[in-house]
DNA sequence: GTGAATTTAATGTATATACATACAAATGTA
DNA sequence: TACATTTGTATGTATATACATTAAATTCAC
């Protein structure tokens, strides 16, 4: 695939910065194009295996569908119909809290666990062969990443 | 903000390049929530603004459908329908093409360049702040990205 | 304790992505 | 020329994002 300018027929940017945006846009469609197509199979998108990843992570203590949002990659995404549509798939479950009838208490159910045992090799590889970096690299880019946001 | 690790309550990652894939959907994020704020005064989506830089990028010359979407920056977007809807605002226009009647010849209006204008500074400046690197870590990190896609 | 303010989740609407499909026009081939 | 294939664009449907609004439950102030 090689230097973005070839990948979109730029010549040219204004500079680096700019550079840096677009760059960062193609980078993020390259990879969810590929995270789409790992999933497909398994009838499930991206942003629903974060949410079942969130849900594991808490280790079966139930957690808020505001909490699932904080935690979300996208903050303006929408908890609340990804977790919909999981409970539609059987992956997760969903009860009125007893403490706080606002809230909603979000479990993963033993079908959702089962299908992150089932995808998490494949992921795990997905993720390093698509990063065609050295493991220095790779530091490096999570520090430039992390320190360019502020 | 800082480290991916607090902004989306995660303790710790399985790898570097696990790490790397979150970082990168997280800071896309970060990014459009920034750029859809810059453009929202002025009625126009990120996409959007993408299509019309892409036509004024031709110089005149009418381009077709197939070409934007080969330029554009996710490959999977639907031209057909921005354009669809950038000739609704008066911002291209948009005609048969003459010699093969399959496709449709796009040029960038006259309104359409004036919002560039008007947008231009305003783009490149956000582009600036919104990243807290130095030029030299700009430009490492644009060499790991196009590193990165192999 | 009552009413205002806040919090939590759900819903409504517009836009964009992802991918399949349809259809007309152009091209290639026998 | 006739017909199959390919190309260019549009459209249909499902999912997700972005953001405003609603409604119910809780908390706070008095």
């Amino acid at each position: 695939m090689g230097k973005i300018e070839d990948a979109i027929r730029q010549r040219e940017f204004k500079d680096p910065y700019n550079k840096a945006v677009v760059n960062l846009l193609f980078t993020h469609s390259y990879l969810v194009t590929l995270q789409n197509a790992l999933f497909k199979p398994y009838d499930i998108s991206p942003e629903q295996y974060n949410v079942l990843r969130i849900l594991r992570g808490q280790n079966g203590v139930p957690t808020t569908v505001s909490s699932i949002q904080d935690r979300m990659l996208n903050k303006m995404s929408n908890a609340s119909r990804l977790v919909e549509k999981l409970k539609t798939k059987g992956l997760l479950i969903r009860e009125e809290c007893p403490t706080d009838r606002r809230q909603v208490d979000v479990v993963i159910s033993e079908k959702g666990l089962n299908l992150l045992r089932e995808l998490e090799g494949k992921v795990e590889e997905s993720n390093r062969t698509l990063i065609h970096l050295t493991e220095e690299e790779v530091r490096q880019l999570n520090d430039l990443l992390d320190k360019m946001r502020g």
